[in-house]
DNA sequence: GTAATTTCTAAACCTAACTTTAGGTCAAGG
DNA sequence: CCTTGACCTAAAGTTAGGTTTAGAAATTAC
């Protein structure tokens, strides 16, 4: 009977480091979905403790919460998730760092040249437009080293 | 005389692609400094357009506005700076890159690893403790992958 | 059985980086 | 001159990702 109960939000808290009212707060975000005891307290199962690994990491990576709960809903419903299962949703994390990586690096090498070359002509630019800017939910389009648009 | 009466607000927003309200936060910040004319109204060297670039491009970096503000303290305060100052104080800008790079590329390479294979020893996951982390204002410090601090 | 923890909810508060709003002033064109 | 659009300030609102607070109920420890 003791065997499992489920994990107390408290014990979930020490596991991962999280704090309680994170943990919380993810739930509120639809991140994690704890069940009830008698007395209306979260209760945890261990698998939990991964879940929540799992979304600190790809916090890591820059995803949103939102962005985050879609890719968890990759896992299995009925069932712990396997190592195979975790293995699988990896990967559109692994994609997603891979073009940070990719945007970054491109940034980098064109750094010293772009910020004091003189170069004016945007679309010429390797800081031009980079992939990040593009969603950004600013009002309207950014445009990088002094130039008009239309230059 | 038409020749250099400096740009009003709006002109520079319209070269940098910025708000309006986002040049006047960032003056707030202590990002640029205007001069003012006759009128009480904001005027800018063609200089800050570049200013006003660089700004963003270390926004794309991972600096904060403090941060930014700082890096730009290194510019010379007495003329309009020329390429090599320009290149000067991207040097640091490309430190702090090359380190956010590192890190992402660790990250990935760990990645697949990591997050399927079990391994609940904190020391030698290579997700564990990441820069970033490091100077999240949270309370404690963040554990992964599942185990406790001891383990 | 009682005291000390832990947990519960709801709502308010926090920081960063801005935007929006309100009410008023400046500048440019006809 | 007069209108229109750009500009001014100050303050409040916004989003993400949480934390803090307050008062009450559940659980655990002795």
């Amino acid at each position: 009977m003791v065997v499992s109960d489920g994990l107390a939000i408290g014990a979930l808290a020490q596991r991962t480091g999280l704090a309680v009212s994170a943990i919380r707060y993810y739930e509120a975000q639809g991140l994690i979905s704890p069940w009830r005891n008698a007395g209306g307290q979260r209760r945890y199962q261990r698998a939990d403790i991964r879940r929540l690994s799992f979304v600190m990491i790809a916090q890591q990576f820059g995803l949103t919460l939102p962005e985050i709960r879609d890719v968890l809903s990759g896992l299995p419903g009925n069932r712990t998730p396997t190592p195979k299962d975790w293995q699988k949703i990896s990967k559109g994390l692994r994609a997603h760092l891979d073009q940070r990586i990719d945007t970054l690096t491109r940034l980098r090498d064109n750094l010293d040249g772009c910020i004091g070359c003189g170069c004016l002509s945007l679309p010429k630019c390797a800081l031009y437009n980079p992939d990040d800017r593009a969603k950004s939910n600013g009002s309207g389009p950014r445009y990088l080293m002094g130039d008009s648009p239309e230059a």
